[in-house]
DNA sequence: TCTGGGGTCCTAGGACCC
DNA sequence: TCTGGGGTCCTAGGACCC
């Protein structure tokens, strides 16, 4: 903890929803919903016009779609949010040198490393910020606190979500934290808050009458240690810019559980192959191999080998997990197959597994996840395509071999829908307009 | 049509070594 | 002829986060 507000939380605002609602203009101030649109699709983001429906992240899609039946629902664009994501982390490195991005729409900032910054200069300071944030990225908004230590300002951005901010001085940390509920501390899920739950605490001024034994003897030694301090606002983890990757990892849930071991094993090839692409696309080598299965009855197990040194070689990552699939218990089937590589290094092993990769280990491509999951096409909901006579729009629904466009943009009024053949050649996919910036 | 995908961190037991 | 103790590596599972 340090003596003055220096960290600063950002929280970019239902994030993928607002970008959809930003380059969507029918879809402003109405429902919104982005996740899997498949059968097995959890709801990623929902737009607090959702939110009012009681639609949640991580909610299974079939759920949302009984509370909120009249959203859109939408697959994500990820090339988008990705752009949006770099302007607004561009616009916090100019804060200072030390920012750690938490995700695509989440980071911590260490003013303190900047040389100009001046304490008392926070709330002029923040409101440019956030103004900076919604004019460079056409629209969207952010949620902003600053505090002492990350715990705090992640606590503070909260507290005026969304479009605000909160700065916590100093001096009132204690008193801010005491009636707060114990699952607002960041690491307290479900699980945690039954534990304390059953020792009588609901809130963060309860949590401090336990002692630290206590603690230890009911959450174990890491977190009981953690939330004793963090229940006292001591907090004096470092902001940390470049953080090293600890293990890749690929994984798909089927549209249907896949019960054939030749299935599972042809699965189980394509996922190695796309982790060790992405190994090698990073510069990274790892030595652990380790195969996740999702049984039909949902319970999950991993089996993982350590090979003798680092690798990123198709096809040793490929025959390792081969090897655990061919050990391990498929009855029933499986619904979701994994492959993830860990224990990572920048060293990459010099063929010590001799045969370089062949013409079919370099970039064979995932199948189209939306071709493979809705056979016959591959046009998704909130898709960007252009129509040689029409324009710009983007897939407003599919099935049955039609698609229907509604023809808009971020730049255009809210526009008309169409439907077409799924096959009609005048239609065609259009690179996401990435940061939204494109004139037309 | 219950329950995604990409991660991190922690715990616990057994093997193994000194 | 009754059994230590500590450290590290490996594996499996679980909680949690966005």
């Amino acid at each position: 903890m340090r003596a003055t507000a220096s960290i600063l939380h950002l929280d970019l605002d239902a994030f993928f929803a607002a970008v959809e609602q930003r380059d969507k203009p029918s879809l402003r101030g109405k429902p919104v919903i982005v996740g899997g649109i498949g059968g097995r699709g959890v709801v990623s983001t929902a737009s607090y016009e959702a939110r009012r429906f009681g639609v949640r992240s991580a909610m299974s899609m079939a759920e949302a779609r009984g509370r909120c039946p009249h959203a859109a629902f939408l697959a994500g664009r990820f090339d988008a949010y990705r752009a949006a994501s770099r302007i607004v982390m561009d616009r916090l490195r100019e804060l200072s040198p030390l920012v750690q991005p938490l995700s695509l729409d989440e980071a911590f900032v260490d003013l303190a490393a900047h040389p100009d910054f001046d304490p008392h200069e926070l709330e002029a300071l923040v409101l440019e910020l956030r103004a900076d944030i919604t004019e460079r990225t056409n629209g969207l908004t952010c949620s902003v606190g600053v505090a002492s230590s990350k715990f705090l300002a992640k606590i503070a951005s909260e507290l005026n979500k969304p479009d605000g901010h909160f700065i916590a001085h100093p001096g009132t940390e204690l008193e801010l934290l005491a009636p707060m509920q114990v699952t607002a501390i960041p690491g307290v899920g479900p699980a945690t808050a039954e534990r304390l739950r059953r020792l009588g605490v609901e809130t963060i001024e309860q949590l401090r009458a336990l002692s630290l034994d206590e603690l230890i003897r009911s959450l174990g030694a890491a977190s009981g240690r953690s939330l004793f301090h963090l229940a006292r606002g001591e907090d004096d983890r470092p902001v940390e810019p470049h953080r090293e990757a600890k293990s890749v990892s690929v994984e798909d849930t089927f549209p249907v559980d896949i019960a054939d071991r030749s299935e599972l094993a042809s699965v189980t090839d394509t996922l190695a192959r796309t982790v060790a692409r992405r190994l090698r696309a990073a510069g990274q080598s790892g030595r652990t191999v380790t195969l996740k299965m999702r049984r039909h009855d949902f319970e999950t197990h991993t089996r993982s080998i350590t090979l003798p040194g680092p690798t990123d070689h198709p096809r040793v990552i490929t025959e390792a997990a081969l090897g655990l699939l061919a050990a391990a218990d498929v009855t029933g089937g499986l619904r979701l197959l994994g492959v993830g590589v860990s224990g990572l290094t920048d060293w990459v092993q010099d063929d010590l597994f001799s045969e370089p990769p062949s013409e079919q280990d370099e970039d064979m491509p995932l199948p189209r996840r939306a071709a493979r999951n809705r056979p016959g096409h591959a046009w998704v909901a909130g898709m960007d395509v252009t129509h040689a006579e029409h324009g710009d729009g983007w897939v407003w629904g599919a099935g049955l071999g039609r698609v229907t466009v509604r023809f808009e943009t971020r730049l255009t009024p809210s526009g008309p829908i169409m439907t077409f053949a799924e096959d009609d050649p005048a239609l065609s996919v259009r690179a996401s307009d990435p940061a939204g910036t494109v004139e037309t």
